[in-house]
DNA sequence: TGCTTTTATTTGACTGAGTCAACTAAATTG
DNA sequence: CAATTTAGTTGACTCAGTCAAATAAAAGCA
C-alpha cells in the first residue's frame, strides 16, 4: 500500500490539473467542436484509420455517443468510412481534407493556447515543465514510448545549457569546484567566439526540445580536430547518446581530413572511456591533477584519422 | 515564442492526463455526486468558509450553475450559509456534520482510486511521479507560487545559465548572433576562472528554486568595479529585482572601498538604463557598433562612489 | 446626500452532451 | 448450423451545464 501523504499530493495535483485542463479546453469554445469532438478528430487524424471500437475504448467514450458523433462528421464530410475487408461489421475511420484542415486548425488553436500558458514563465520552467510531465507519463502510462533523441547543431543558449549541467553535473557527482564551470565557459566561450564553420562543429542530442546531450570538435591546428564537452545527461544514459554524438565528431573529422582526434579526459568516467576505446581511440598520456579541487587522473586520449 | 516541439509534448501529456482523469472520475460513478458536485464539497470541506464567488472563480463554474449546486447541497443537509457580515450579499458556506462525512466518504474513494493505481507500479515509481507533479505544479500554478525571490551567492550550474538564459533572449528578442552568447560565456568564464572571493562577487535571483535574474561585481582595476550581466528573467519583471540586483552592487562595491562602478549597456535596454540612471549612474560614452549583428548603440555608464 | 454603477447571488428557460437499452448484422464458437 | 459474441446504430430520455434577466446589497460619484 502506497503511502498517504504521496496519494493527497497525487489527488491535489489532479484537481489542480482538472483546473487546468479545464481552463486550456476553452480553446474550443468558439469552434463548432465540443471538447469531445475535438479528441475524437484529433484522434482519427493522428492514427488514420482506426476503427469505432477502438475509438471508444481508447477515449473511454460511449459506443453509442461516439457513433453519434461520427456520424455527424460524415455528414459534415470531416471523415470517411469504409467498411474492413478483413471484417465487414467493423470500418476504417479516415480524415477528408475538409477533416485535416479542421483538425489542423484545432491543433493550432490547442497550441496557440499552451503558448500562451508558456510564455509567461521563466526560460526553463517550460522544459521543466514538459521534462515533469515526461516523467509522469512513462510512470503511469504504460503505453507510452519515448520520442527519439534528435542530434543537432547548436543554436542560441546551447552552449549556456552545456557550461550549465556539466558544472552541475561535475560539482555535484565529483565535487569539482567552480574552476571547473569557468573552464567549460571558457572553452565554449572560445568556441563561439572563434567559430570557424569550416573545421568546426558543436552537436546537440535533444528529445522533444529538452537538451539531452553535447559534443563540440574544435581546431587544434596541425591536423588534430579536439573532441571537447562531451556529455550525456543523467535522464537519458543507456540510449547510446554517447556513442552517436562520438561518432558524428569522427565522421565530421574524416571528412574534414583531419589526420586525429584528441580528447582530454578523467579516468573516473567510466562509461566515456568504453566509448572512446570502442570507438578506436588509445590513450597517449595520463597525469595526476588537482585542477579543480578533488585529485583526478586526466587522460588524453587519440585516434589517427 | 516557445519551441514548437515543447508545446506539442505539452499537449500529449495533456491529451494522456484528460484520459487519465476520466478514468480516476469513475471512483465516483456509484455515489450521488457528479466530478463537480465533488469538486464543490472538496473545495467547501477544504477551505471552510469560502463564499459562492470565490468557489466560482477557482473552480471556473458558472455562478447560476454553482448556486443551483449549493442550493441542493443545502437542502440535503450537506452545508450551512450564513449571511458575510462585512458583506450581506456574499456567504459564508461551512460544511455540516453529514456533509463532512461525505466529503470524507469521496476522499476515500479518490484515494482507494489512486492507491489501485500506485500498487501497480514499481518500487519508487509513484514517489517519481509525484515529485514531478509538483514541479509541474509549482510552475503552471500561479497561486502555489507565493515563494519570494531570494538573493543570494552563485553555485555550480548558474554561471551556465547566465550564459543560456542571455544568450537565448539576446538572440530571440534582438536578433543577435551567437558572438554574443559567446562574449557571455567568456566573461563568465574568467570571472570563475580568476575569481577574487575578496573583491568580486556574483548575485543570482532565486524563486522556489528557479533562477530568475544575475549580475556580477569584477574587478577592473584601478579602483573600479565592473558590474557586468545584470539579467532579469521575463517571468519576474516588474518585481523590482533589477533594482535589488544594482543595489547589492553599489553596496558591495562601497564595502569593497572601490572608487568607481562602471558598466556597458546598449540604449534599447530602458529599463536597465532607468536602474543605473535611477541609482546615480551617469551615461559618459556612447558608440555605435555591430558586434553581435544588428547595429546598436553601446553605453558605459559610471558611478562615482 | 441621492443617483448610478458595480458586485454577489438567484431564478427562469433552455439545450445538447452523454446514457441506457434495444436492435441489426457480421463474425466466432462449439 | 444454432448459439453466442462483437461492432456498430437507433430510439428515447435526462440532467449537467448555459445564458439572460432579476434582485439586492455595496461602492462610486457629482
Amino acid at each position: 500500500m502506497t503511502e498517504l501523504s504521496l496519494i493527497e499530493s497525487a489527488r491535489e495535483f489532479n484537481r489542480f490539473y482538472t483546473n487546468f485542463l479545464g481552463l486550456l479546453n476553452k480553446a474550443y469554445l468558439d469552434t463548432p467542436f465540443t471538447l469531445t469532438d475535438a479528441r475524437v478528430l484529433f484522434e482519427i487524424g493522428a492514427h488514420d484509420g482506426v476503427n469505432a471500437g477502438a475509438l471508444a475504448r481508447d477515449l473511454q467514450l460511449d459506443p453509442a455517443y461516439l457513433s453519434r458523433i461520427l456520424k455527424r462528421f460524415r455528414e459534415e464530410d470531416f471523415i470517411e468510412a469504409t467498411p474492413d475487408p478483413a471484417d465487414q461489421r467493423s470500418q476504417i475511420l479516415t480524415v477528408t481534407g475538409k477533416g485535416r484542415t479542421q483538425f489542423e486548425e484545432l491543433g493550432r488553436r490547442s497550441n496557440a493556447q499552451i503558448a500562451t500558458r508558456f510564455d509567461t514563465l521563466a526560460d526553463g520552467e517550460p522544459q521543466a515543465a514538459v521534462a515533469a510531465m515526461r516523467t509522469i507519463r512513462a510512470i503511469l502510462d504504460p503505453q507510452a514510448r519515448p520520442a527519439a533523441a534528435i542530434i543537432r547543431p547548436h543554436r542560441a543558449g546551447d552552449i549556456g545549457w552545456i557550461v550549465q549541467s556539466q558544472g552541475r553535473f561535475y560539482a555535484e557527482e565529483y565535487g569539482w569546484d567552480l574552476r571547473f564551470e569557468g573552464l567549460v565557459a571558457d572553452v565554449a566561450g572560445k568556441f563561439l567566439a572563434n567559430f570557424d564553420p569550416e573545421m568546426e562543429y558543436c552537436w546537440i542530442a535533444e528529445r522533444a526540445g529538452i537538451n539531452l546531450g553535447s559534443v563540440l570538435i574544435t581546431n587544434g591546428g596541425d591536423g588534430v580536430a579536439k573532441l571537447r564537452l562531451l556529455y550525456v545527461d543523467k535522464a537519458a544514459r543507456g540510449l547510446g547518446l554517447g556513442k552517436r554524438l562520438v561518432n558524428e565528431c569522427i565522421a565530421f573529422s574524416r571528412r574534414k581530413r583531419y589526420r586525429q582526434i584528441s580528447l582530454w579526459t578523467n579516468d573516473f568516467l567510466h562509461t566515456a572511456r568504453a566509448i572512446y576505446q570502442k570507438a578506436g581511440f588509445r590513450l597517449v598520456s595520463e597525469e595526476r591533477h588537482r585542477m579543480f579541487g578533488p585529485e583526478a587522473n586526466g587522460q588524453t586520449w587519440v585516434l589517427d584519422l
